[in-house]
DNA sequence: TATTGTTATACTCTATAACTATA
DNA sequence: TATAGTTATAGAGTATAACAATA
């Protein structure tokens, strides 16, 4: 007996939808996580992506999103006092993300909720998290990695 | 040798962004299958998910959204002619939403791309198809099934 | 001329509340 | 009173185009 491509095409079908699940139970952690420190997933989203010195430009490319967009966002988190803009000395159109103490601590608390719902999500005997792993990795491109967090 | 709770910790992180890389690529795939049809994204979703004929307030339920939206989605459905709204016969409140021929022209089409991203994304060995399947499985509670589909 | 960040504007998606017509 | 669908409205999120300041 062996496997028609009908078969191998209803197991894609079925791996579409646990997929899914698994990703829907991820970003409800992290929605969740958003919004119990009060911030919009937007904000969130660019809040964990943002460590040193980050340029408007760069931020924007981070969310692969348009520029306009980080200029909102950027709004929001320094009227909530969790960054400021500094001026670039070198050029005077550019200017850098600084978060304020306050900014990393929400952004350390972001991240360790969100790892906990991962760990409880994620939650299997060491060797099939290795298993699991090795075939994920098999499926996504060399070279790709860290260039997607979870998007909300 | 033992994993530390920190090994754990690291697998659980990368596991993250594997299962978010996948989930990109699938929806990645949907999203370009809508406008290849000049759907909106949720025009299509929602156009996946009817079969038959459906209530609105079946369709909000499987959209997970408010009755209000689907309105507003139904209705674009509708000028675009792949769908119409009929009378039910014995409760004059609710409609029913019913393809057209060229509804299910679309919907098929749409299915038919989204299975051929999907085909693609997990193009592995059937042996491996189906450990993976295997270890998700263990991932998501069960019953939990076919509740929600590729949402842009 | 090209680039950085901003503003103005618009479209989509989603939610709440008030409304209608039925039941 | 309760339900199915609609309308009005509002708030995020995202995109394009035009703009000012600077390179």
């Amino acid at each position: 007996m062996h496997a028609t491509s009908d078969d191998r095409r209803a197991i894609s079908r079925e791996l579409v939808e646990l997929v899914f699940q698994v990703t829907g139970r991820l970003r409800e952690g992290f929605t969740r996580a958003a919004a119990d420190l009060e911030l919009p997933p937007a904000q969130a989203q660019a809040l964990v992506s943002l460590q040193g010195s980050a340029r408007m430009r760069d931020l924007a490319e981070i969310l692969a999103c348009d520029a306009s967009n980080v200029t909102g966002i950027v709004d929001g988190l320094e009227q909530r006092g969790l960054l400021t803009r500094q001026p670039d000395p070198a050029d005077r159109r550019v200017k850098h993300l600084v978060l304020t103490e306050e900014g990393e601590r929400r952004r350390a608390a972001l991240l360790a909720q969100n790892a906990q719902a991962a760990d409880e999500v994620f939650d299997l005997p060491e060797r099939d998290q290795l298993a699991l792993r090795d075939l994920l990795k098999t499926l996504v491109p060399d070279g790709r990695h860290g260039s997607c967090g979870p998007r909300p």
